[in-house]
DNA sequence: GCCTCGTTTGTTAGCGGTAACATCCTCATC
DNA sequence: GATGAGGATGTTACCGCTAACAAACGAGGC
């Protein structure tokens, strides 16, 4: 930068003010600096910035796992957000395991990120402790706060929590709700990777069973594994052996719901006709399964981009935190009938 | 570090001592630096610390795309082999364009990442420069390097190159060979998205069917658009529209084969019967497809993790760059033979 | 023509660590 | 017991930039 400012014959400050903020100083300055620092081809040092300026225009990204695609959507969302702004993400992979999620914030605040993005709304006590001592905004994404869920959870009123997301329990409703009305009578639910999303979608589907008269708590198999394509069709195997009646299943991802519908392809059992079957997510290519898969489609990205926006609007102090800024942004989502119901 | 300094009764130097290189100091200050750094809930600034010992402890990681499994099954391979050594991945998305690709690794570059994983070898000769006067290790990935290819594209000898990948021209051999040793005779081709590494595949595909006499220009179907499985079921309606009698196809990834595979159910083709289907990349679920996808199987985390190894081990000078270090790592691909051909 | 005010540029002092060197101490050696 | 080597700790001077304040300058207003 001193190389800069003598080749244009200012000072260094007058050189950082001319890249950064080019509407402080005189054209004629702005076109010096500008032409100087071309020339000997000066890129500013982002460290040395960041440490002068206590910013230093990265935002940690916390999500569980890089191999499910819902998560690589949320964060091509903020991705292309923050880009454009100037930020750099910084992505952490937590792994589905709170205290992993803990471990691995520590490492990243350690970067002094401007702002931190979370997904989901479980965390450890010494998470939110941790968040509670921060002076940067938070984001929390693909849920949203309840009162005594966060309560529960170690939040406190002192704590303003932001989320950005949808009612997972809402959602597994909705298809609860659709298997009932399509005039199923044994509806089972296959689920894995029981990350506390997918429990409150499961809790939405059994609510909506019980509304409707037709829960069975031996129709449900949760298991514990990663989801994909294989363990959807080998769960379906396991349920109809054991509960050969089941006449709809709601699988709780759409891995899940494609590996069973190859599955009963392969059984020749006829979908939707004998089985019907519903998936969430709505991942690229559920609507050209054979038949098209009914499932949920979630605004992954969207929420990406919101919290994004939202993070950005809190790191440049443009809104007072939490005034007009919404704490809680319900994205929604959309019930994909296609004919697999 | 000034204040855990006073609280452990020693100098700002030798906390930094303690928490860095522990076995530096003797056994007693460092318990009491721990204890006191612990007590403070002392956090070491990346930041600082990077600007004064000039490692940011960063990697530039350069992809295409978030939403192409392949380069996120090679991040996290990456992502997974830098954590655990203290690495922070800077992940920066080119979208295919090589100029792009320059303009990101210009901005990742101001971060001062103390090494760079590459997409590809197709760069900018804008890009070659920049590489070139870089003093940090830059590894090349998903492709391998040929001298005359590289020569083209703006390399010289005086920019060793160091690449992880496999023969993407060999692989789309093995799958022209393949469909050829089947007994097929009007073999086609389906390619999106038409970057260098599908263009060779193609080239390799190309090359296996002339070897075996059976290359028909006519049967090829390129088309610029990003792949996916509905691209898939379109493009395979529009093959057999304009060539009836096609009797395998190889589509140059397998979301495509997908689509295709699921539009031949639709339309009621027999697969293998009449058509055979080879797709590429061996994604997850091709093994569940119905009837189960033939395709390629490519070591895309393999890749990442053997990549992010030899950087570390660049960045850390352990070895001198060039004498000990292959230039050119080479981890093959598996022909999955099953039974769509 | 003098004063005030706003704009543009310069000066100074760090940001929070670490490299490099200096110093101090301990202990084996003669 | 003096000597030197080597390990442990301290001191100094930055790393490259920017916040905050100071100074210089020009443009009205009286």
């Amino acid at each position: 930068m001193a190389d800069v400012a003598a080749a244009a014959g200012v000072s260094a400050m007058t050189v950082s003010r001319a890249l950064r903020r080019p509407d402080t100083v005189s054209e004629e300055v702005r076109a010096r600096v500008e032409e100087a620092s071309r020339r000997l081809g000066f890129v500013p040092s982002r460290v040395a910035s960041a440490l002068a300026s206590a910013r230093t225009m990265t935002v940690a990204v916390l999500i569980p796992s890089l191999t499910n695609a819902v998560f690589i959507d949320l964060l091509a969302g903020v991705q292309e957000t923050l880009t454009p702004q100037g930020y750099q993400p910084l992505v952490g992979i937590t792994g589905y395991g709170p205290e992993a999620e803990e471990r691995v914030l520590r490492t990243q605040l350690a970067h002094d990120p401007d702002g931190v993005i979370l997904s989901g709304l479980h965390h450890t006590p010494g998470t939110w402790d941790l968040l509670r001592s921060l002076t940067i905004p938070v984001v929390h994404t693909m849920d949203l706060s309840v009162e005594g869920d966060l309560m529960a959870e170690g939040a406190q009123d002192d704590c303003p929590v932001q989320t950005v997301g949808f009612s997972q329990f809402d959602a597994g409703y909705a298809v609860g709700a659709h298997l009932a009305a399509r005039g199923r009578r044994r509806i089972g639910l296959i689920a894995g990777q029981l990350d506390p999303r997918t429990r409150q979608r499961c809790d939405g589907w059994r609510q909506a069973l019980r509304d409707a008269g037709r829960h069975d708590p031996a129709l449900e198999l949760m298991v514990p594994d990663a989801t994909s394509v294989a363990l959807g069709a080998e769960l379906l195997e396991r349920a109809l052996a054991t509960h050969p009646d089941t006449d709809a299943l709601f699988l709780c991802n759409d891995d899940l719901a494609q590996g069973a519908l190859f599955q009963c392809a392969r059984l020749g059992i006829p979908v939707p006709e004998r089985l019907a079957i519903a998936g969430f997510n709505d991942l690229a290519g559920a609507a050209w399964t054979v038949p098209p898969l009914t499932t949920v489609a979630t605004p992954r990205r969207a929420i990406g981009v919101e919290a994004a926006r939202l993070l950005i609007a809190g790191m440049e102090n443009r809104t007072p935190q939490s005034r007009e800024n919404p704490r809680r942004v319900d994205l929604g989502f959309r019930l994909m009938v296609r004919e697999t119901t």
